[in-house]
This record gives C-alpha cells, sequence and structure tokens, in this order.
DNA sequence: ATTAGGG
DNA sequence: CCCTAAT
C-alpha cells in the first residue's frame, strides 16, 4: 500500500509566494470540489487584477490578468453566457469550472448569478438606466459599458473589503435599485500538491500512531506544546501544528479514549492507558482503559486510506489556531470518509440528532447492558449500518457518572455518540394536558382522538391571513382553491409520548404538570397562526396546516428560477412577503415535495408505482415539466423517496400503505391528540387517508 | 438567521 | 408541517 499524500493547500500569491490558505479558502475549495466532484484541485491564482468587465450587448465578459505560478502572464478571456429575456426562462449565469479549460491549470473562476444583483447606485448612468424593473433587462445597457469605468461602480467596489472585486453579496440588500449581475470572481487560489514535490507543505502521513513513543506516565497537563505533538503524532499518526495546548490535550484524550467527552477533565497517560483525572473532585483518579487500542485507531486510519484516498482537510485546523475551528472537537473531524460511491456528496453529513440519541439510548439502554464491545469496523466503511454499537466505556466505582458511548457511523466517520439523559426538553407536548385532564391519574398510552374541543379553542385569529373556517372561505385574498394537501406525514414520536407520560409519572405532581401544560397551551393559543379546520366529520384536524394554492406554487416555482433553489429566504422575502404564513422553511419544503412530484411524474416512476395519478395529477403538468427542468438546472436530485411519498392522500395512492397499522400517508390526529377512554374510539379510530376536500379547484 | 434534511 | 443540526 502506498503511503497516503496529504494535500495542503496553500495559495500562491501574488508575488509568487506561496502561503497556507486561509480556512475560509479551503472551504471554498472544498465547496468547489463538491460542487464539481472534482478530485483535481485546479491551480488558480490571483486574480485580483481584472482589468474590466465589460458589458456589451448583453453579453458578459470579463478580462483577467491571471498571473500564473511562473510568474507569467496569461490572459483568460471568459465569456458567459448571454443574458436573455425573462429570466425565468434563462439559464443561470453560473459558470463554475472555466477552470478546466486552461491546460496549466490556471484559470478563474467565475460566478455570474442571477440571483443576487450587483447594486449601482449613485447618478451613473448605468444604474440610471437600470433601475426600472425588478428584473435585469441588459437592453438598457446601451452599446459596450465598461464596469469599470462605471463611477460609482468603483466606488461601490472599493469599499468592499480587501482585495475581493465584485462578490456583491454584501452590496445587494442595501441596493436600492436591483438590477444588475452578481459578479463573483473568487480569487483565491489553490495550489495542488502531490506526490514528492519539492514544496515543503506538502507532507506525507507516512507515520502511523505509535504508542511505543508514550512512555511511562505522562500526564498531558505538563506537557509542553512539542510534547504534545509528540504525543499527538504518537496517538493519531500524523503531525499537527496546533499549538493550542487545551486543544491538543482534549485531541489527544480524545484520540485515547475515543469519546468526546474530556471537556473537563486532567489527563495523565500511563501505559498506553489513559488516566482520567477530575480537576475538582480531586478523587481517586479513574482509570480508563484505553478504549481504542491501536489496532483499533490503525484500522480507522486503514479505514480511511481505503476509502478517502484523495484528500485529507485538516478542517480541524491543523494550519491555523482559528478559535473558531479549534473548538470543534469531534473526533468525525479527524476521520473524513468520503465515499466516492455517494452521489451525496452535497448533503451535508449530519450529526445523530438528540432525538435520535434519545430513541437509541432508550433501546440499548433496555436490551443491552454489557454486550460485548463490538469492533470498530465500521469506521472504514461508509455505508455500514447506523446500529448502535454499545460499548461502555469501564469506568465505575466512584461517584462519577460513567462516560458511556457508543460507536456510531455517520457519514462514514466512527462517531462517538454519548448517551444523554433522557430528560425531555423544550416544551412539553401538546396533547399533554388534555390527557391530564381527562385522565390524572392513569395515563393511558393509547391515545384516542380528541374532541374538536381543543382545536377549536386553539384556534385564534392572527393578524393576518388567517382563515377561521377554510371551508367555507378559502383563502379570500388568494381567491384559488388549495392544491391536494400534500402532507403524509406522520405526527410526532409516539414514542415520544410514553416517553413523556412515563416522565410525568415519576416527576412532579400531577397538579404541577397540568399547570404547566395550561400555561403552554395559552402560549399556544396566542401565537400560533393555527389553521385549525374541524372537519364536519370528525375528520382529522391538522394544525398548522394551510393548503397550497395553486398560485402560491407558481410563485413559488418562479421564484426558484429567479432566484435559484435554495435562496427559500430570498424567494420568501421577494415574492411571499404577503403571505405571512408561509415561512421560508415552507417553501423548501413546498419545493422538495413539488420535486419528487414532478419526478414521479417522469414516466420509470410512474410506472414503478403504477397507482393511477394522483397526487402529483394536482399540479398542473406544465408546473411539474418547470419543476424538474428547474431541477436540473440546478441540478437537483429527486428526493430519495420520489414514489413513496408523492403518492398524496388519496386512495391508495403510493407504495406506501401499510395497512394493518393504519398507517397512511398522513397521520390523523387521533395519534397526535389523544383522548382517553376506549369507547371513543370507534368511530373516530377509523383511520382513513385525508382527502384534501378542497381539491376541486383545477385540473 | 438561514438552510438542509429527516421525520 | 415540525424539528433540529449545520452554517
Amino acid at each position: 500500500m502506498v503511503d497516503p499524500v496529504v494535500y495542503k493547500l496553500v495559495r500562491v500569491d501574488g508575488d509568487g509566494r506561496i502561503v497556507p490558505a486561509t480556512d475560509d479558502e479551503v472551504m471554498e475549495v472544498d465547496e468547489v470540489l463538491l460542487e464539481e466532484n472534482n478530485s483535481e484541485l485546479p491551480l488558480v491564482v490571483d486574480v485580483v487584477q481584472a482589468e474590466g468587465c465589460i458589458v456589451k450587448d448583453g453579453l458578459v465578459s470579463v478580462r483577467n490578468n491571471i498571473k500564473g505560478s511562473e510568474g507569467t502572464s496569461t490572459n483568460a478571456d471568459v465569456k458567459v453566457q448571454k443574458l436573455k429575456g425573462p429570466l425565468e426562462e434563462n439559464v443561470p449565469l453560473v459558470s463554475h469550472g472555466v477552470n478546466d479549460k486552461f491546460s496549466t491549470q490556471v484559470g478563474v473562476e467565475m460566478c455570474l448569478k442571477p440571483a443576487g444583483f450587483l447594486k449601482l447606485s449613485g447618478p451613473s448612468s448605468l444604474a440610471a438606466g437600470t433601475c426600472s424593473s425588478s428584473m435585469p433587462d441588459f437592453s438598457k445597457i446601451k452599446g459596450e459599458v465598461c464596469l469599470k469605468t462605471v463611477p460609482s461602480l468603483r466606488k461601490t467596489v472599493s469599499s468592499l473589503p480587501e482585495t475581493v472585486p465584485l462578490v456583491s453579496h454584501a452590496v445587494n440588500d442595501k441596493c436600492s435599485t436591483q438590477v444588475g449581475v452578481e459578479m463573483c470572481l473568487k480569487p483565491a487560489g489553490f495550489l495542488k500538491l502531490s506526490g514528492s514535490s519539492s514544496l515543503a507543505s506538502a507532507t506525507c502521513s507516512s507515520s502511523m500512531p505509535d504508542f511505543s513513543k508514550i512512555k511511562g506516565e505522562v500526564c498531558l497537563d505538563n506537557l509542553s506544546v512539542k510534547e504534545l505533538h509528540e504525543t499527538f503524532r504518537a496517538t493519531f499518526g500524523r503531525e499537527t501544528t496546533v499549538k493550542d495546548k487545551l486543544w491538543l490535550k482534549r485531541r489527544i484524550a480524545m484520540g485515547l479514549t475515543n469519546s468526546c467527552d474530556v471537556a473537563t477533565s486532567t489527563f495523565i497517560i500511563k501505559d498506553k492507558k489513559l488516566i482520567r483525572r477530575e480537576k475538582i473532585e480531586g478523587g481517586a483518579p479513574c482509570e480508563i482503559k484505553c478504549s481504542k487500542s491501536e489496532d483499533q485507531i490503525d484500522g480507522i486510519f486503514k479505514g480511511r486510506r481505503k476509502d478517502s484516498p484523495i484528500i485529507s482537510f485538516n478542517k480541524a485546523g491543523d494550519e491555523q489556531v482559528s478559535g473558531k475551528r479549534l473548538r470543534k472537537s469531534d473526533v468525525e473531524e479527524e476521520y473524513i470518509c468520503e465515499d466516492p460511491h455517494t452521489n451525496e456528496h452535497t448533503k451535508r453529513v449530519r450529526k445523530p440528532t438528540k432525538r435520535y440519541i434519545e430513541e437509541l439510548s432508550e433501546v440499548d439502554n433496555s436490551e443491552s447492558s454489557g454486550k460485548p464491545v463490538p469492533s470498530v469496523k465500521s469506521s472504514g466503511n461508509c455505508h455500514s449500518d447506523l446500529k448502535p454499537q454499545v460499548r461502555p466505556v469501564q469506568n465505575v466505582g466512584l461517584d462519577r457518572p460513567a462516560v458511556v458511548t457508543r460507536q456510531e457511523s455517520f457519514g462514514g466517520s466512527g462517531v462517538q455518540v454519548p448517551y444523554v439523559s433522557r430528560v425531555r426538553r423544550g416544551r412539553p407536548r401538546e396533547n399533554f394536558m388534555p390527557l391530564m385532564k381527562f385522565h390524572p391519574g392513569s395515563m393511558g398510552m393509547d391515545a384516542k382522538p380528541v374532541t374538536k374541543t381543543l382545536d377549536v379553542c386553539v384556534s385564534q385569529p392572527d393578524s393576518e391571513n388567517v382563515e377561521k373556517d377554510p371551508k367555507a372561505k378559502l383563502a379570500p385574498q388568494q381567491s384559488e382553491q388549495p392544491i391536494v394537501a400534500e402532507r403524509k406525514k406522520e405526527e410526532k414520536q409516539n414514542t415520544e409520548d410514553k416517553e413523556n407520560h412515563n416522565e410525568a409519572k415519576t416527576c412532579n405532581s400531577v397538579a404541577q404538570q397540568v399547570e404547566t401544560k395550561n400555561l403552554d397551551l395559552a402560549e399556544d393559543n396566542s401565537d400560533h397562526n393555527v389553521n385549525t379546520q374541524s372537519t364536519t366529520k370528525g375528520e382529522p384536524i391538522r394544525k398548522h396546516h394551510r393548503a397550497w394554492t395553486l398560485s402560491e406554487v407558481t410563485q413559488l416555482v418562479e421564484g426558484v428560477s429567479r432566484y435559484g433553489a435554495g435562496r427559500w429566504s430570498e424567494i420568501k422575502r421577494l415574492g411571499f412577503s404577503a403571505c405571512s404564513y408561509r415561512t421560508s422553511v415552507d417553501l423548501k419544503d413546498k419545493w422538495r415535495n413539488l420535486l419528487r412530484a414532478s419526478f414521479a411524474h417522469s414516466p420509470a416512476v410512474r410506472d414503478m408505482t403504477n397507482s393511477k395519478k394522483q397526487a402529483a395529477a394536482t399540479i398542473p403538468a406544465h408546473i411539474l415539466l418547470r419543476v424538474r427542468e428547474l431541477a436540473e438546472k440546478y441540478s437537483q436530485v429527486p428526493p430519495p423517496d420520489v414514489c413513496r411519498k408523492v403518492g398524496g392522500g388519496r386512495g391508495g395512492g403510493g407504495l406506501r400503505r401499510k395497512v394493518g397499522g393504519g398507517v397512511f400517508g398522513r397521520k390523523i390526529v387521533s395519534q397526535k391528540v389523544g383522548v382517553v377512554g376506549g369507547g371513543v374510539s370507534a368511530s373516530s379510530s377509523v383511520v382513513r387517508p385525508i382527502v384534501n376536500e378542497t381539491r376541486s379547484g383545477f385540473l
């Protein structure tokens, strides 16, 4: 096996010096890599000296004087797509990847986005000519205009920090004339160093963890930075240049314990064991067996080598001691596993949610207390299942709570997920009060649908557009029928409910609980823009739901086409300012659903779902088509579960449907707002999919 | 505060 | 639609 090469990012400064990349620059490259799925780091050098940006006949071109690493100049003329009429139809002026065209790997990353706008202010002729509409209109830019010569622009640009010439994000919002092109030249350039490059900054991590270097008893606290470096190397098999002692200590400690819970301790290493001593309590040191044995470490390293031979960014800031990053101490940062097979490179790797942790904790607690510790093999495999591997760290005796973690594999990195005390956070569940009210004594697990009374009392007027009775007068201000509600999601965890109840039993007095609940409810009453609709037939009631109208959908699609998928706040601000009930998150969610719908429209999927033309059908085909186009444009992929989710609520749409349990597209309130008393449920427990009553509107 | 994703 | 992690 060949030793992996660790690439470090450096930047070629104007004068040819090689400077270590800053954190931000690293991040940028990171992004670029992700976007382009490009394993090669192009050499991009400073392009600070843009000679000018020329707007001519709708063409924007940028001429840059690029200084190559050899000091020679290369002229790069980058031509960007022509801006065409209605923005919704044009292709975004996003042009990454100009780089590749340069054999010398010298290039400019250029990014013109229709989304943002260059702020033009002042009495410049350019500005004056472009103020009128909210849409870019290059026809008003007559002839050839060199932005460079526009005084106000110069002024604007010169006010920008540092050298970044035309990055206009910061400028946008204050702009009274939102017309223009957002232009973004990223001056940061990077060198890819490979092999035995003579450049000193390229380092090879050939060393392996070697605990033999940790002799005798070592107290991390007493070590100098240099010694800490040694220890670090012995622990991780690689160098670090971080000089922050605390960071080093924590890292080392984490490396040795494979645990993140090292914050408050003092460490002593003795015979490959880490002895942890709490500073404050000062009791006998509690010994933690070095839970991460050498071969385990080795395994991890091997795993990384195998899976991610390409790049290892030391995100944690080995180069910079930038506080922010240093504080990041999670182990996963140490071992970044990039799975080349995954298309998910655009997705964030998420840590498990608290809830997830809690739930697993529950499971683990109940079914395993002391199973043999599984190996950490998973660390090398990104696809290993997420099944938690219990791995108690023996830390007994003394009153100190044991630090118990379990090995998790997230995004391929072996992560220690600490068990958490399962105490409910946040406000109690909404259905708690009614439960307590009706059955203060025994809180049944089985929730029955609560009467409408609750919902009724909960509903309240909101400042803006709240419809009390959507059925009767649906969205007066919209004058449109809502699209089939695509909500299909289950109401929140029953488990949590149970949990709650259990807690309630063991916690405060019932009375107290009730009181609390009441308060909570009161709060709910006042601040929720709840769209409480009670159906005449006692049909499930959905709070916080407001069906999307076609015009809203159209608006959303429009917004996406204009500003791009992802600029939800932008879209919200500019397109949904009147709809206070649509948050940017809602837009995002809706878009996701539209994506599903549109993709489910594709022959393949539709065939697969063999289902009629439900749900998606409610949205006009041309809109779905548009959605698809946009999705493509923004290189969005269909959500993972296209076929499952699309099938609206109507009688047995998609593949979903686990009939037995009554799990239909959407969950019924009965499972959320519980009522007690077994009898009542007879009729109300009849689970049936909620069909959005009012969908006759179009199509 | 925004965004992405899972539920 | 809600929740929460990540940024």
